[in-house]
Parts: structure tokens; sequence; C-alpha cells
DNA sequence: GAAACTACGGTACTTGCCGTACCTTAATTG
DNA sequence: CAATTAAGGTACGGCAAGTACCGTAGTTTC
């Protein structure tokens, strides 16, 4: 990649490092993190694997790196009503995870397989932020009466959510049908949400 | 292993799949998915990598029938009571997951990593007999007149199993605290699936 | 009961890629 | 301008998957 002789001045730090990172971008975008491996990210970086090994630990942390250059955060949904709020939510999720992007975070998620350290940083960009959205999205309801103060728990607003990405992970669906994100939402979630009637003893 | 000239007839057939697949059981079962090699499998066997090969097209494949051979069925409790059934349900896939059969089990969808036809040969064992159980114990329930019948709709039935295997699929978690499955039950399962209140407008 | 066939055993090999080691050379620092 | 730091080049060790071949032992067929 580098032609010797043409009065390239060889990079190093910052630039350098965010050479390989686009490279390792690049080359996660095209094959998914299977494909990307250490030595053609140095050759598209016009660098060897010395230089990524002295930035990252292993294969996995810097395909971690890549996938977080390419991912965004959400908005929260506000159209009145909560129904179509989550399901707004859930489509958002859902065209995520059947994006390219999804496909990736899925297999680094594999590749990670529960080492939780690591999984903390696909986390926060994933769960955490979509959680966010849900609480945001719950509380306007409730302030409306749409929904019982009990949703805003974090393990009942995020139900729909789980629910979700229990399609992709166990069932390796690479995308789910509408059908089911209605059902989710008509089935469970607004029933578990919505003000409740007084409980049988 | 074999002794030459120790009268041994040479194993064929029925046979030397049974010792293959024993061998991959002990295998996988000291060493787990990862460390399942068909190296190790074919001596333990007493035979090479062809009769493998022959029978299993590649490593995947041999770890899903060995963790075959190790899995069992699940018992649906029934103590007459909704709440004690599903906690006991529950705890009996925490038990599982946690165990060193459910590591193996992650190893495996893990190494899957979403490919469907592969995976249902999981979920055969592990989800759909699952979910088996809670229509059980929901059938019951029902007919007690503690649940609603719409409670019977199957992604009703499994929310609750649905949450706790996030715990161990999404957040790597070795096993879930008891407080966690009582909280799946009281905050989320029970609220959905009781009968229902009137429903507001 | 011999010939034909199938499948096992042994072994060696190719392939792929991670991660390391080591040395040379360019840039930076003081 | 020396000393230090970091990049480049290259080669290699290690490991395990999957393949190829061939001689040979059981099994089937006529």
């Amino acid at each position: 990649m580098r032609q010797p002789g043409a009065g390239q001045t060889r990079r190093r730090g910052a630039v350098l490092e965010e050479a390989i990172l686009r490279a390792a971008v690049d080359e996660i975008t095209e094959s998914g993190y299977a494909g990307l491996t250490m030595d053609k990210v140095a050759t598209r970086a016009g660098t060897n694997k010395n230089a990524i090994y002295r930035r990252w630990p292993n294969r996995l942390m810097l395909g971690i790196a890549a996938y977080r250059q390419l991912a965004t955060a959400f908005q929260p949904p506000d159209t009145g009503n909560l129904r179509d709020d989550v399901l707004e939510v859930l489509r958002q999720a859902n065209r995520h995870w059947s994006s390219p992007l999804g496909a990736i975070l899925r297999e680094l998620l594999s590749a990670a397989g529960g080492a939780s350290e690591l999984l903390a940083q696909l986390q926060e960009q994933s769960s955490d932020a979509a959680a966010a959205s849900w609480l945001t999205v719950l509380g306007r309801a409730v302030a409306r009466g749409e929904a019982s103060p009990e949703a805003l728990h974090p393990r009942v607003a995020t139900v729909a959510m789980v629910l979700l990405r229990n399609e992709f992970v166990v069932r390796g669906a690479p995308s789910a049908p509408d059908d089911v994100l209605v059902e989710i939402v008509d089935e469970v979630y607004l029933p578990l949400v919505r003000r409740r009637g007084p409980t049988p003893s």
C-alpha cells in the first residue's frame, strides 16, 4: 500500500491508529467479523500486525472497536400514543438487528461468548442505550395515564426488547416479521404495562 | 489404543459410532466444547478422524450430538399453586443453565452463531421441551381459575423463560440469583398471566 | 468359499490465522 | 546531534480443522 520512495512520511500515533481503525471498519463491513483477520487489516492499513497488537490486545477487541465506530444511538419516538411509540422502538431495534451492522453485533456477541467484561462494552451501546429509550417512552405514557407507574421498573420496561432480542439470539432469525413485533406488543407488552385492574386474590 | 495382535476385532458401524460418541461426551464433559478437538476424540475412541468425519460433517455437529446425549427432559412441577409452579420451573431452568451442562449449551449456541438450522437441534431439547412445561403448568392454573386463558398463547406462556435466558445469553452471568427469578415472576409473569381486570380504553 | 465391496486404521499433509519475536529504520525528543 | 521511542519487515511457532491416500480387515454376494 505504501509506495517506497514516494516521499511518504511514516505515520505514528493517532494518525496510524485511525488508519488501522478505518481499515478494520472497512474489513468488518465487507466481510463481517468472521472475515476480519489481523493480516488483512494490517495490509489494508498499509502497516503490519505489530502496530495493531500494540493498540489492541487481540482480534476481538479490535472487532469491538470497529463496531463501536459504526454504531449510532437510537432516538426515542414521541407520537403521543403508547402503542405507536412502543411499536416504533421495536421496529427501530428490529431494523438494527436485521441490518448488516446487527449481523456483526451478533457475531461479536457470539465470539465474546459470555465474557461479561467484554460484553459490557457492547451492552453499553446496544442494550443500555435502548433501555433508556424505553424508560423515556414509558415515562411519557405514565404521565398521560396510559401506563401504570410499576411499568417503570427496568425489568418490566425492557420486556419487549428482550423478547425481540430472543428472536435473534436464540432462534437465529435474520429478521423478525412485523407480525411478531405486533404480537409482542399486543399480547405481552401492553397488557403488562397498562394500568392494571384490581387483582383477584 | 488398540493392541495389535490382541485378538481385537475391528469395530464398525453402530458399535464404532457409539464409541466415538461416548468419547466425545467424555471430552466435552471434561473440557467443554472449546476443548473438544477432533484429534482427541479420535484418540480417545481408539480410532482416527476419518471415522468421525464419515459420520459428522464438522466439529460443531459432533458437539451438538454429544450435548444431546447428556441433556435430559424437564419434569413440570405440580404444587397446586401457580406461583410455586412457575418459580419451580424457573429454578429448574436456572440450575440447568448454571450447571456445567448449561455452560456447554452456551458454548454451542455461541459457536453456532445464529445458524438457524443447527440451532433448531438444540432448541428442540432446551426451549421447546421447556415450553411444554410452561403450557402444562399454565393449563392447570387456567383450570383452577388462577390464570386467564389468554396466557396459553405461546408467546405469553414462555415470557418468564425468555427473560431468564436473557440473563445468561446476553449478560454472561454464570448463574442468576434467586432474587432475579422472584422478580421475574412477581413483577412480570404473574401480572401478565393472571386474570386481567377490566382494561381501560 | 472366493471375489467384490465397503469401511476402518494409520499417517501425513495442507490450510488458515492468531499471536510473538527480532531486528532494522525512521521520527521525535532533549 | 545523541538517545529514545515507535513503525516496518519478515519470519516463525503453534494449533486445530479438514483432506487425501492407501493398505487392510470385515461384510456381502453369488
